[in-house]
DNA sequence: CCAATGTCAGCATAACTGACATCA
DNA sequence: CTGATGTCAGTTGTGCTGACATTG
């Protein structure tokens, strides 16, 4: 296509859309609910005995409003509840209804294939390329204007 | 952090905000103007002998709509301007000022310090991973809900 | 009193669809 | 007529900040 030095952000996103398109397009053909993007963050860092909103928040690196939200509309479709922390009554607990799981497995099955589906098309760069994600970056650089 | 099978499009999208994090940080440090993701999407789509606006589009993955509102966002930031098509009445060009030119000069050279930055933290997995992000990858798959 | 939690409200950004006029 | 292009308008999704009550 274009190809004139693309950049790393760029390629990022194009790779992330490859994942989400195919996700979102199989979960439609198998007939499930439509689930954006930020419910399958959730959906991907809710643990299966439940967490707090707050801890969701802190998993996925935004906010606790946001992450309410999200929560909220999965609620309202029937994915999620949410109950009183026994050990707290200033914390409730969000998990799964039995609707959710079987939404979160699904997914869950769909992106192994997905990504199997790219290393037949790459080979092995597929596995190392989920190494090279994986590992800890650690925190942005923040470039000085004087170097 | 969390830790449980992270999924492949959640970890494109953290590395992808490590990038955007890292550039906004640097231009608004340079005391420049601050551009977000979407404007820099443009600025590196575009070539330097200007681009029609439903070129940009098809070179970004997103609606001509979505286009025009992020250029139009840049014309007005004096980062853009938008000329005739000298050959043809239809289309319309957009280029750089002499403005947007030298800021994206600027957050071009900022870009390969932010990955030689990543490549001395990780090694050559850095430049690993820009491989395989320029490889071809085809369509995104289509699972049929039979498989 | 202080910190964490959940929630409500408002706002900005960026994507989308729909519609329409223009021109090749 | 058809298709590509640019544009306007409206809607949705997702993030943010600010504020506040409740609880440990």
């Amino acid at each position: 296509m274009t190809d004139a030095a693309r950049n790393m952000p760029q390629l990022l996103g194009e790779a992330k859309r490859w994942f989400d398109d195919a996700l979102l397009a199989g979960m439609r053909a198998a007939g499930e609910q439509p689930v954006t993007a930020a419910q399958a963050a959730v959906f991907a860092s809710l643990d299966p005995e439940g967490t707090s909103i707050s801890e969701l928040a802190r998993r996925m690196g935004v906010t606790r409003q946001t992450t309410h939200q999200a929560v909220h509309s999965l609620i309202g479709l029937g994915m999620l509840d949410q109950t009183a922390d026994p050990d707290s009554a200033r914390s409730r607990i969000v998990r799964f209804t039995p609707e959710g799981a079987r939404a979160h497995e699904r997914a869950q099955i769909m992106l192994a294939e997905i990504e199997e589906i790219l290393a037949e098309r790459i080979g092995d760069q597929a596995g190392r390329l989920r190494d090279i994600l994986t590992r800890p970056w650690g925190d942005p650089p923040r470039l000085t204007p004087g170097s």
